[in-house]
RNA sequence: GCCGAAGUGGCGGAAUUGGCAGACGCGCUGGACUCAAAAUCCAGUGGGCUUCGGCCCGUGUGGGUUCGAUUCCCACCUUCGGCACCA
């Protein structure tokens, strides 16, 4: 404590050992009753991280956030609970053990160890008594009981279906890793199999997943509007065709049941299950049965590109308002995945349908038409939905408004039993086995007399056995651990195996923030009156890429947990604040790129505190922003020039005059509380107490310098903790991260002049320092008669004076 | 195509309720200290004109509202993000 250079590499280490010793962020669990118990409590989380090898940007980014808004709240008088973890299982572990050996159980632990240690070299305030892992049986234990609580309550199933299968990876995908039909983790493109999976049942919680938007007012909109996208509600109807001459009846789903006499055709998707029974024996059987062919080996992404196709069946459907007659074709344009999997095709009105109209000469008849002016419909489909549009050639809801004819339909489809309204999502349900090996073993055997058995409770956790061999096969690798495949049925006691696909490890996160508040327990996945106490999350921070997937998992698993009785909320999240990407050369920093910034190598040269003070300076947190490699050295900079500042001003005595630095000191105290704690934002602060630091240099011998040296070190350490800690001990207190977070004085906000702007005609021609005291005349008189301002007054007449209290003066000539 | 966000100096950005555009930082220029360099400190730094008093222009573009617009309204351009053969 002799060194009188700033020295992050010295202190940093030191004021990281004395919180571990003092245990300084361990909030331990309160028992209902004590005091504790009644304070106010909250709790920050950030997302958890995968553990790769190394810490990177993103994450210094998140975590330093989350640190800046723990330590406010801590100061604040809040009990702050702030915990970490690692979201552990998962393919880059494998996909490592496979290339350079090894298990990975090994490698991810060996990464834990790494990144624990470079989190606890950026000094986060952690409650690290709380530390949990997704790959450990005392975690994945209760995983595997949440399965089997939804499994029981009919929320997880099984079924056969068309899913999205990832070559590379060798596993099936959910829909929500699938982005332009490509896997969202290795990029190659997505096939289409029919395989029989896991699933949990989001597609109940549609509804609610939008209508509980509403407990979420603190999320961003643009995370709000992504997942409406995603739920993707549509309102409008299910109307009955009959296939003529058959007792077949086929749904379809319509968002216009005021164009259905426009239907002139019926289509179907290639991969309906009715098309075969349909074409049996005719004709027409062979060359549908050699389009459905052709269209099965075509992807997505190719049916979407070419021009529409598709083939005639011979058969018709009876279209319900007026017993006509229509062709069924099938066609790859009509997706089995949504709705039915058949359509009504109404040219007029669908571009689509028009284009396949057009194709193969099929009628067009306009059965929407404008209030005013006239549409051809033959050249191109007419697709407003506007409430001025009138239905035509509908028989008896001709003339009707459109939005009334929908309803009238609706309700007339439901009175004849033809159909009803409807309202579809296009949602799927969550599939949630992988063909991999390193998840979450799926507590279920198979038994050939029982079906699918859960393992019972009391035998969890299914522990993942050691295999030597993680290459993909479509299978999972625990298929080739024979030993523990086979297994007695808990049902009936004979023979069993056991369920080799693994968890999603989405589902692992999907529930991870509740067992932070209580990670030991080794009874239950956790005790409901402490998860009620500490959640929901009070403010959650993490990245914009999970604004669907994590984010919309983890409400349906609150939701779900809720309606089984194990939680007293809905939403897990109150507050969400999702940070901008660290971008390097205008793209995301990844290794393939090679414009990876490696945060150790800045602590290395600049300290922990420099590098968290430089990533939030950079600009809106909520912001992507271009990493600049001289941006470290500037916040390094600073702090250097505090250090100097506090150490000259702690041989001036403290005085208790009214001094500009003493105000200067308050009015950053209220400029740097209102942005933490109303505004939100991080970067602006900074500059407040860099204006404050500059402040005091200009005027060393100000008897406030002591008192604003003293301010400057406390607002600046949730941001940069270590410098701070040194820096307040030195002037002689201790333990800031305990103090009460400094309060200013209102009355040191006003002051006793102001500089008062005159305008002339808008344009700003003068300064005067006025007394706060002046009233609205007065002022006026002397801008007025402010020399710069009279000579541009001089022969004009005064139309029109504005005056601003406090601010400004405006005249108008 | 639909929905959303954003365009401000050489760069990152600030301006919170319609009231001084460019805080703070980077970079750059000049100076001090030094044998020299680094570090540090001081001064300057939107553009144009200037008789050195100032003047004019300036927040993507064009309009509008207003005494006054980076801020509100309309149209457009550009960039980014989400969704998209979704019936």
């Amino acid at each position: 404590m002799t060194n009188d250079l700033y020295e992050p590499h010295e202190l940093e280490p030191r004021w990281q050992a004395v919180w571990a010793a003092e245990r300084a962020f361990e909030v331990p669990n309160p028992s209902p009753g004590e005091p504790e118990w009644e304070e106010r409590s909250t709790y920050v989380l950030e997302m958890l991280p995968y553990p790769s090898a190394e810490l990177h940007m993103g994450h210094v980014k998140n975590y330093t956030l989350g640190d800046v808004v723990a330590h406010f709240r801590r100061r604040n008088g809040w009990r702050v609970l702030r915990p970490m973890g690692y979201d552990a299982f998962g393919l880059p572990a494998e996909n490592a053990a496979i290339k350079e050996g090894g298990q990975p159980r090994a490698i991810t632990e060996r990464n834990i160890a790494r990144i624990r240690e470079q989190m606890q070299r950026m000094g986060w305030a952690i409650d690290w008594g709380r530390e949990i892992s997704t790959h450990t049986p005392e975690y994945y234990r209760w995983t595997q009981l949440l399965f089997l609580k939804l499994l029981e309550r009919g929320l997880a199933y099984r079924k056969e279906s068309l899913q999205n299968w990832c070559p590379n990876d060798q596993t099936v995908l959910a829909n929500e890793q699938v982005v332009d039909g490509a896997c969202e983790r290795c990029g190659a493109e997505v096939e289409k199999r029919s395989l029989e999976q896991w699933f949990f049942r989001i597609t109940d919680y549609a509804e609610a997943l939008l209508d509980e938007m509403e407990l979420l007012e603190h999320w961003p909109e643009r995370v709000l509007t992504m997942q409406r996208n995603w739920i993707g509600r549509s309102e409008g109807a299910e109307v009955v065709f009959r296939v003529e001459g058959t007792e077949i009846d086929l749904p379809v789903f319509t968002t216009r049941p005021d164009t259905l006499f426009g239907a002139t055709f019926f289509v179907m998707a290639p991969e309906h299950p009715l098309v075969a029974e349909l074409v049996a024996g005719r004709p027409e059987e062979e060359a549908v049965r050699a389009y459905v062919k052709q269209a099965q080996t075509r992807s997505s992404i190719e049916r979407e590109e070419k021009a529409k196709d598709g083939v005639f069946t011979g058969q018709s459907v009876i279209n319900p308002v007026n017993g006509e007659p229509i062709p069924i074709w099938i066609a790859d344009y009509v997706l089995m995945e949504y709705g039915t999997g058949a359509i009504m095709a109404v040219p007029a009105h669908d571009e689509r349908d028009h284009a396949f109209a057009r194709q193969y000469g099929l009628p067009i008849v306009q059965v929407i038409a404008p209030r005013e002016g006239e549409v051809d419909v033959q050249t191109e489909a007419y697709v407003s939905s506007s409430a001025d549009d009138i239905m035509a050639n509908s028989g008896e809801f001709t003339g009707l408004p459109s939005p009334e004819g929908k309803k009238k339909i609706s309700d007339w489809l439901a009175g004849s039993k033809l159909g009803e309204a409807k309202v579809i999502y296009r949602l799927r349900d969550w599939l949630i086995s992988r063909q991999r090996y390193w998840g979450c073993p799926i507590p279920v055997v198979y038994c050939e007399k029982c079906g699918v058995v859960p393992v019972p409770e009391a035998e969890l956790p299914v522990l993942l056995p050691e295999v030597s061999d993680f290459l993909p096969k479509g299978r999972s690798p625990l298929a080739a651990a024979e030993g523990w495949v086979a297994t007695t049925c808990p049902s009936c006691g004979g023979d069993a195996r056991r369920e080799t696909d693994t968890l999603d490890t989405f589902v692992d996160s999907s529930w991870y923030f509740i067992r932070y508040c209580d990670p030991h327990n080794s009874t239950a996945p956790w005790n409901r009156e402490l998860v009620d106490h500490w959640m929901p999350v009070d403010q959650y921070i993490g990245g914009i890429e999970h604004a669907i997937l994590h984010l919309m998992y983890a409400r349906f698993f609150t939701k779900a947990l809720n309606d089984l009785g194990l939680l007293g909320f809905r939403e897990p999240f109150a507050r969400l604040f999702t940070q901008g990407m660290i971008l390097a050369r205008g793209a995301k920093m990844s290794k393939s790129k090679g414009n990876v910034v490696a945060p150790d190598e800045l602590i290395t040269r600049f300290g922990a505190d420099a590098v968290r003070l430089n990533i939030l300076f950079m600009g809106p947190a909520d912001q992507d922003a271009e990493w600049q490699d001289t941006g470290v050295e500037g916040t390094s900079r600073f702090l250097g020039r505090l250090w100097r500042t506090v150490l000259e001003a702690i041989e001036k005595p403290a005085s208790s005059d009214v001094t500009p630095l003493i105000r200067k000191a308050h009015q950053t105290i209220a400029k740097v509380t209102d942005d933490i704690d109303r505004r939100f934002v991080f970067n602006t602060p900074i500059a407040a107490v860099m204006e404050l630091v500059n402040e005091i240099n200009r005027d060393p011998d100000d008897p406030g310098a002591r008192f604003a040296a003293e301010t400057a070190v406390s607002l600046i350490q949730p941001y940069a903790p270590h410098i701070a800690e040194e820096l307040w001990q030195r002037l002689g207190h201790e333990r800031l991260w305990q103090q009460t977070w400094p309060a200013y004085d209102e009355s040191m906000l006003e002051r006793e002049t102001f500089e008062l702007v005159v305008q002339v005609n808008g344009k700003v021609r003068d300064r005067l320092e006025v007394s706060v005291e002046a009233g609205e005349e007065e002022l006026v008189e002397l801008a007025r008669f402010s020399p710069r301002v009279a000579a541009l007054l001089e022969g004009k007449e005064l139309r029109k004076t504005i005056v601003v209290p406090r601010k400004l003066v405006n005249l108008v000539v």
